[in-house]
DNA sequence: ACAAAAGTGTTGACTTTACACCCATGG
DNA sequence: CCATGGGTGTAAAGTCAACACTTTTGT
């Protein structure tokens, strides 16, 4: 390989990691403020440049954990964004991931090195996103809802037992429709998704709810 | 961004294309043979470098006709490949990609300037390719696999008019599995991706077979 | 007793699968 | 007239969609 060859130059990679999660019938997404140029203030998906010395997916780990202290949690490949200019500064190819997360048990650094400020935003009001972000960030919402049901893409929100109400609601919040509870029921469990536990949890004045997880 | 960073230097994008093409019953995937270090006389999948100065898309379609001579192809995206020591000379991120093709109906370059010869091989038949190759194009004719009912990537393969026995053993082919005739012209039409032009086409001492072609 | 939310089964519509006979052509 | 491969319909099985009442708990 000509690696003297100057068009081999001066070419990196994004990693850009599209976290979202479901609250209260709300679909959100992390994002971090940018401290830095270029784009400096605006608010982007978290990510960064792979370094040359990791394999991608430490790279794609170590990211996350410094942009928004995230650990353990499974992504998945979106898709590719290869615009010569799509960053100002230098050739960046973008490499873009979904993960899903639960905001209650994880803690979001609200600033690092790079960053000054994390949040979760709801997915119908996003600001101007950092270099081509907008776009990465709606691609990955299509994605997500084409693989809701047929990828364990899910299981981070919900590491512990859950019940089925509690489930259907964030496929409805997530695909912006509504299913019927017995169809919902007999669908998950049909396609061997998700099992019962044969524990109950009693919420106050409402009948006990079964208590499932993930195969 | 710190653009000095030697953590951001000496890494490159690797593109690479798996064109397949379905002959007689039997599906072959195009390999070329290397005429350069690394991995000299190694045969592997066609693609290369991408260079700092032009859209991805224009990259795949670059390296897809220098290495092949093939132009004007649907590619759908595959995977991404990041291990750090993937490529032994020079930090190389591969992105992988498929196409389907008719092998009678393109001219396939013998030899280029970096490839001394391409040959179109039997899936079953595969030699120890180059780099990581034989992991990428697996994972390549999963995907074919499973996208070939979803999306239009067979549709390079007959951009002329088709019959349905003949549209009928390619799927049969890539999925090695066979389907009913009267079943399979159902599916298809009532899945709105092909429709009948009223026309036949007769072969020797056969009934004539009507004429389809895609939406 | 009542409000709130959870659990549960059946029917009709639709989709998918299985299956066999006749037809047009060239030799 | 025969060999070859193409065209066609129907019934059974399985999947998906619609729909309402009963149960448990806390107040």
């Amino acid at each position: 390989m000509q690696v003297n060859n100057p068009l081999y130059k001066n070419q990196g990679i994004h990693l850009i990691i599209n976290i979202f999660t479901v609250e209260k019938g709300i679909t959100k997404v992390l994002l971090i403020k940018r401290s830095n140029e270029p784009y400096k203030d605006y608010w982007a998906l978290p990510g960064g440049a792979l370094y040359n010395n990791e394999d991608l997916e430490n790279g794609l780990k170590r990211e996350l954990k410094e942009k928004t202290g995230i650990e353990n949690i499974r992504l998945n490949l979106v898709n590719v964004y290869g615009k010569i200019n799509r960053s100002p500064v230098f050739r960046m190819v973008a490499i873009s991931y979904i993960g899903v997360i639960d905001s209650n048990r994880v803690n979001i650094l609200k600033e690092t090195l790079k960053t000054s400020n994390a949040d979760w935003f709801n997915i119908n009001n996003i600001p101007n996103l950092a270099y081509d972000h907008n776009e990465i960030l709606n691609d990955a919402l299509e994605t997500l809802k084409e693989k809701i049901f047929e990828t364990d893409i899910l299981k981070n929100l919900f590491n512990k037992e859950f019940t089925l109400p509690e489930l259907q609601k964030v496929y409805e919040t997530i695909l912006n429709k509504t299913f019927d509870r017995r169809n919902f029921r007999k669908k998950l469990i049909n396609d061997g998704v998700i099992e019962d536990t044969n524990k109950v949890i009693n919420f106050e004045g409402k009948k006990p709810a079964k208590l499932y997880k993930f195969k």
